[in-house]
DNA sequence: GCTTGCCTTGACGTGAGCGGCAAGGTTTAT
DNA sequence: ATAAACCTTGCCGCTCACGTCAAGGCAAGC
């Protein structure tokens, strides 16, 4: 199948696929007029890195588990780099997790003084607090 | 005094302090050579900024407080738009926080269903996990 | 032949928070 | 007089994962 159908398949966008070749992630072969040829494997990559890229995971970071996949095992964590790749992100999150909570902490802190300071006895939030339209910036 | 001892005083460089001027943070007036002067309250705004970034603000997100100090206030946080600022980073973090807990399950889940498929007998991480030096990237 | 819809490469834009450099003006010390 | 150490504005660079043109080639239907 040619670029456009597996961006399709994979819900993605060719600008995507092109951009994930030009970072070595995935290599097609070219069709007589030069077209990308992709088959049934390159499309498993992609869901790997899609998945990956879901739990958080840096296009470097999918790395290992590409290079995996194509090497021929039947998972893109079947190979040590893989294992390592997990440790790491998992001790990235973990940091991230405690200096997250220490931020709560603090901004919980700051706004018990400042609501202390700053009595606004007519503002006790009286509507809907609407807040899930929030979508998670840097945090 | 000037742009380069306010920037010692504070800790930050003359080309942060630019840019918060660039962005509408802090206002200096010139002198009559054309150099940014500064007080003490100026002083305490870049403070201020300071403070609120190392919890994980962005610019934008400083300026209610920068706003309410400006405007006489003896605190950043004595005015409501800081207060809502307050509680809407608050309700970010914990969302954030609420994601990061289950990347970080769904990760130890993948960890352990790979460490099955993939006994390594022989590397039980002999060496020290001196993972210290993560600095927290994107999580 | 013309349009439509694919495909190609390449180069620039995005957002955050500055760093670094250029090219010049000002003040102070020697 | 001149060097050192400031200051000014302005513009490019950085990271990341692409989006968005731009300018053109290829294939198929009418």
């Amino acid at each position: 199948m040619r670029i456009g159908d597996l961006a399709k398949r994979a819900g993605t966008t060719t600008r995507a696929l092109r951009f994930y070749e030009s970072r070595g992630l995935i290599t097609a072969h070219r069709s007589a007029n030069g077209y990308r040829e992709y088959n049934d494997d390159d499309f498993r990559l992609v869901k790997e890195i899609q998945t990956l890229q879901g739990i958080g995971f840096s296009l470097d970071d999918t790395r290992p588990f590409v290079d995996c996949l194509r090497s021929g095992h039947e998972t893109g964590d079947s190979c040590a780099d893989s294992i390592e790749t997990y440790q790491r992100k998992l001790a990235e999150v973990n940091s991230c997790l405690d200096r997250l909570t220490s931020v709560r902490d603090s901004l919980l802190e700051k706004l018990a003084e400042a609501l202390s300071r700053h009595p606004s006895p007519c503002e006790m939030t009286p509507r809907d607090s609407s807040a899930s339209e929030t979508e998670y910036q840097e945090f």
